[in-house]
DNA sequence: ATCTTATTGATAATGATTATCGTTATCTAT
DNA sequence: ATAGATAACGATAATCATTATCAATAAGAT
């Protein structure tokens, strides 16, 4: 069962001094769609339950949330940020397939359970090594997507094709998402 | 011993068409001095190796080089990506553990099993699935080291949990993190 | 109901990164 | 060595996410 108001409410705690609605628009919104949610995304799914919400007052939401620890923000390095409720299990969490030719991004997100234990291994091997507490990872592949491989027939990239000098222009581009 | 110039200079293979006095002044700064490097660390420290250079070029080239796989780029999440070159050798792999209160940022490679069998898994189940042949990958981390940990152990209102993301917030004094 | 002031939101400002575009200089082929 | 094609450069303007201002609003206490 997911968390009422009154629940969303009761966590903030006395951290902050009084409770609005946009505060409880975002985060009940950030509650019921688990996930890396972009600013941009919360703005847009906010004209229903808090009409008029301002961009700053979402940014200034989201840092106190964060700062109490209700959400967690991720950044994937694409230049904006995202933001994902923390429950107390990890769900809808995924990495990244880099291809280092055209820059195409592939979200992956079929892990194997295996897979989870041994990122949970590798935490408490580093808490207890390097005394961290450690909340999240981020993990990424890079290589050449199936495209990329066959374009350059087994070998990376050539400056000139030994030949051929008007083809060869770089097709998509490296801020895709997927 | 360092790589030399034209180490640098074979290391990119035939990925670029033209060699020139901007990219060997990024690449070679970067591989004399390893660490996690922001843009306008190179942009300052590049007046003697190559006086004139633009802002602009330094993006590109470190785009560049990071697609090739020469070097590494690092998201914080405080606004700037750092750089780091990546040593030929494979004994000097390592992996990342970021703190996100102080933003220290420690190398480590003294991998579990576990890890070392993650990352070999995962590359054949990835290569299998989404057609990718896979080269390297990068794996960070998050948490708060002891230090972080211990400033916070309270649990009422703390006005900032310090970090990364109020780095921005002090122009004055900019703490070289590493 | 009144008062205090935390919070909001329209707006301007900041700062990193990217797009333009005319100029320069690297590389290849004479 | 010379010349030509054009990859790459760099000054500049443009984007884009995030912050700072500040007058107006409304949550919570009395
Ligand atoms: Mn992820
Ligand atoms: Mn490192
Ligand atoms: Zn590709
Ligand atoms: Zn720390």
């Amino acid at each position: 069962m997911r968390p009422g108001p009154a629940d969303l409410r009761r966590r903030m705690g006395g951290r902050c001094r009084r409770w609005t609605a946009p505060r409880e628009a975002v985060l009940g919104f950030l509650s019921r769609r688990p996930g890396h949610v972009s600013v941009k995304d919360i703005y847009g799914s906010l004209s229903g339950a808090c009409p008029g919400i301002g961009m700053t007052t979402i940014y200034r939401t989201l840092g106190l949330l964060e700062r109490t620890g209700v959400i967690q923000r991720i950044t994937l390095g694409d230049g904006q940020a995202r933001y994902e409720f923390k429950p107390a299990d990890r769900k809808s969490h995924h990495h990244h397939l880099i291809c280092l030719g055209c820059g195409k991004i592939i979200d992956y997100s079929d892990f194997v359970q295996e897979e989870l234990d041994l990122v949970r291994k590798t935490e408490e091997a580093l808490a207890r090594r390097h005394g961290f507490l450690i909340l999240d990872h981020n993990i990424e592949f890079l290589g050449f997507c199936g495209t990329c491989r066959a374009r350059s027939a087994g070998d990376l990239p050539r400056p000139v094709p030994a030949g051929v000098r008007s083809a060869r222009k770089r097709p998509g581009n490296q801020k895709e998402r997927s």
